[in-house]
RNA sequence: GGUGGAGUGGCCGAGAGGCGAGGCAACGGACUGCAAAUCCGUGUACACGGGUUCAAAUCCCGUCUCCACCUCCA
């Protein structure tokens, strides 16, 4: 069994084969830092981050590398109405970026270069092309320097769109261009722009263009080529299409596969800022819960639409709470020894699942699958099968990245586990006198108290064991 | 205009010619003092109209509706 992934520039499914065997080099388009990350931007963080995890769970050595653009043109209008410096701009919120990632439980890239770091591998990019007869500065003095779409016949290959049947350009300002459809390369200086946001080169000031930045920084962290180019399904065109050209018209062979994410949406429509239709991160995380939110978007395939609303989070958390409920009485009554929630725990049918393409829906099914059998063997007092249905949960979790004991959700732990001593001494007591009450029959002392507890948000059930109490989510 | 994607039971969401993915909700039952949790059971879903086939949600033709990209967008 190995994987297969469904490569855009194909449109099917085909076998993966990584250029070396073993290991998988990644390049996945990262934030512009321009403003706070809504949830569809990390949709993207969360796929492509199970998407590493099922490759190394599955025994490749995985490098991935996510860029941080934090120099474009949003950032230095966004700045501006700010009234702060465009790179104290983007530095806030590549720092919110980062508060997201970690809530969601997405482990940092192995490197993760940012824009405004790269401009020598730019400039030396932009020279190739130039010297290949595939760019040009423009005639009009800007200090712009544009890729000659038409002296690369092959443009278009990524995303099947013919160059000559695009829409004409809306603006229809062709600034120095010799056709609309060659993009910017390098935008030279402009005046009004800052002058920080200027770096010297052989055809004048100027700061890069969005394209160009990843195509020369895949290329420095991955090589000429490399194994999965991957983003969300909107940067397949223009700025994947024009990645690729620029990089292939520089004689670099680039992404062998291309993998692309699809929306969370709103009432259908794709979230995003335009629209003002964005749902904030941490406020998501705050009302539900990381691994509830991760879980909403990490459950459906990565290329489905997903429609966020309260019921589906909703839904998100009913379904972890029912997977944590089974863990929890696992770990009581059927814990792990060391080493048993290995990948070597992961039921053939998850693996066959996540080998096709990240199924992670028919995945969820078998974990679900497996959360009952496990729910039937703790009845049963079958304790080796409830070990087992529990090693394999943590080891699927794993996958997902939605295991609780797992080092990036000790902080989510915390929030409650550092009190949890301290409450279970205090209810200890209230629980203590419920017991007394039920024992001499005192059933409205005994629900009394039970409301009570329920009233602050503690949740009272009693089991063969005895009462235990846990937080109401 | 060009290029893609989608319409599945109360809801979410897989599947892609033949055994009803899975979850949430609901209802009945078991367990419980009552609950909770858990388990057992309950649904004859595939936008519409034709066609192909022994068999169609899945293939073909047509229709309708929605979404996205072609400009910054995860």
């Amino acid at each position: 069994m190995s994987f297969r992934l469904y490569d855009s520039a194909q449109r099917k499914v085909v076998d993966f084969q990584p250029l070396q065997p073993g290991v998988v080099s990644i390049y996945c388009c990262g934030p512009t830092v321009q403003s706070a990350p809504h949830l569809g931007h990390i949709r993207k963080e969360v796929n492509f981050d199970v998407l590493r995890r099922w490759l190394e769970a599955s025994g490749h050595r995985v490098t991935m590398v996510t860029n941080v653009t934090d120099i474009d043109d949003k950032i230095l209008i966004k700045s501006a109405e700010a009234g702060r410096p465009w790179w104290a701009h983007a530095y806030l919120f590549e720092g919110a970026f980062h508060e997201a990632f970690r809530a969601l439980g997405v482990r940092p890239p192995t490197y993760e270069p940012r824009a405004t770091g790269h401009v020598p591998e730019m400039i030396e990019l932009i020279g190739v092309l130039i010297d290949r007869g595939h760019a040009y500065v423009a005639d009009d003095s800007s200090g712009d320097v544009y890729f000659d779409v038409k002296s690369w016949p092959a443009y278009g290959a990524l995303s099947g769109m013919k160059v000559d049947e695009m829409a004409p350009a809306e603006d229809a300002d062709p600034r120095g261009k010799r056709d609309p459809r060659d993009f910017a390369l390098w935008k030279g200086h402009k005046a009004g722009d800052p002058e920080t946001a200027a770096w010297e080169t052989p055809w004048g000031r100027g700061r890069p263009g969005w394209h160009l930045e990843c195509s020369a920084m895949a290329g420095k962290y991955l090589g000429d080529a490399f194994d999965i180019h991957g983003g969300g399904l909107d940067l397949r065109f223009p700025h994947h299409e024009n990645e690729l050209a620029q990089s292939r018209a520089a004689g670099r062979p680039f992404a062998t596969y291309w993998m692309h994410n699809a929306w969370v949406t709103q009432a259908g429509e794709k979230m995003s800022k335009s629209l003002g239709n964005t749902a904030d991160v941490m406020t998501a995380v705050r009302a539900w819960g990381g691994r509830a939110v991760r879980l909403y978007l990490a459950g459906p395939h990565y290329r489905s639409a997903i429609e966020l609303s309260d019921a589906s989070l909703a839904e998100a958390a009913a379904q972890l709470a029912r997977i944590d409920s089974f863990l929890d009485r696992a770990r009581a009554n059927a814990p792990l020894p060391d080493g048993a929630a290995s990948t070597e725990a992961i039921p053939p049918a998850f693996a066959a699942a996540m080998d096709d393409d990240l199924g992670t829906s028919a995945a969820m099914a078998v974990l679900f699958g497996t959360v009952k059998e496990g729910n039937v063997a703790l009845e049963a007092g079958n304790t080796a099968a409830a070990v087992r249905a529990h090693a394999a949960v943590k080891a699927m979790l794993g996958v997902l990245g939605l295991d609780p004991d797992a080092p990036e959700w000790a902080q989510e732990a915390a929030a409650g586990g550092d009190l949890t001593p301290v409450v279970d001494g205090l209810v200890a007591a209230l629980l203590e006198q419920r017991q007394q009450a039920r024992a001499r029959k005192d059933w409205p002392a005994a629900d009394a108290i039970r409301d009570q507890l329920a009233t602050i948000g503690l949740k009272v059930e009693d089991t063969p064991n005895g009462p235990r109490w846990s937080l109401e989510k």
